[in-house]
DNA sequence: TTACAAATCGATAATCATTATCGGAAAGGC
DNA sequence: GCCTTTCCGATAATGATTATCGATTTGTAA
């Protein structure tokens, strides 16, 4: 569990002031490893901060992605999904239940000869399919 | 250069009727692999199909990508682009011109132990940076 | 050919995540 | 305390995508 001053500190690293909303906002994103989304983010933090507009939201969300202190993850087509920048890792998407697993994978492993000359800046992988909770209960359902 | 002919087969393969609107939508994804956007395909046929609509390029993408026919590239957060379904391979987006590049990488080489139970259909590989002639025109702009 | 049913197409409106704008509030320096 | 800067929040605007639904085309059978 993240303190609170663990965060503070994160962003004075980054040169971000620590204003409230911004502190919960990456407190959140580092104690539920949920792959929220902005909508999401929001509506959790409400009941704590009725002030809260969900433009906050968007604005922070693009200062602590610019700082690297979040990711932005795109698996999905129609929104964007944020997590707390640790190591990295692979993205799998349940095309049933909406899920979003992390998995291991080391990008670095795969071969770049052919972006020679290029500056790499993030490395993306995305898998989609059905999870085993969704496998196992649609066979259920079948029987 | 794939004819008409060999289009609207590929269409019939699928089960899928070869109306002229999308033998032309699928014949622009064969011959012109620039992963464009559902608006460039538009803009690109209009000329030759006058009453060609939005709504129908739309419409025959979601059924060419469920017959996988034609992929669709979710590199790009607000809109998506699209490409004729060969052989699988990574996309690079530099950030700086839009342009997305082809790579070859085999996603089947990422370890997915951790996934053991899931039923994996898609495999994403997503890069992004700055090109190669990007870099270079940067440059020289900076001396 | 004619008639009818099904599939397809196209125009318009609706949806919804995201962005832009801008006035007001808070923070920080002097 | 005053002033400047930064930050926050409400509202409106944007723009890709989807929904709707009538019109058109296609396929089929008499």
């Amino acid at each position: 569990m993240k303190t609170n001053s663990f965060i503070a500190g994160r962003l004075r690293e980054s040169n971000i002031k620590p204003s409230p909303q911004r502190i919960k906002i990456l407190e959140y994103l580092a104690n539920y490893p949920c792959h929220p989304t902005v909508d999401r983010i929001y509506s959790a933090l409400l009941p704590d901060m009725p002030t809260l507009s969900k433009s906050t939201v968007y604005n922070t969300l693009k200062i602590l992605r610019d700082a690297r202190l979040v990711r932005e993850v795109t698996i999905e087509e129609n929104e964007v999904h944020y997590e707390y920048a640790i190591k990295a890792h692979g993205h799998f998407r349940c095309l049933d239940c909406g899920e979003i697993y992390d998995f291991q994978a080391d990008a670095e492993e795969i071969n770049t000869d052919e972006l020679r000359g290029f500056y790499i800046t993030e490395k993306d992988i995305y898998f989609k399919g059905v999870c085993g909770q969704c496998l196992k209960r649609d066979n259920q359902t079948e029987k």
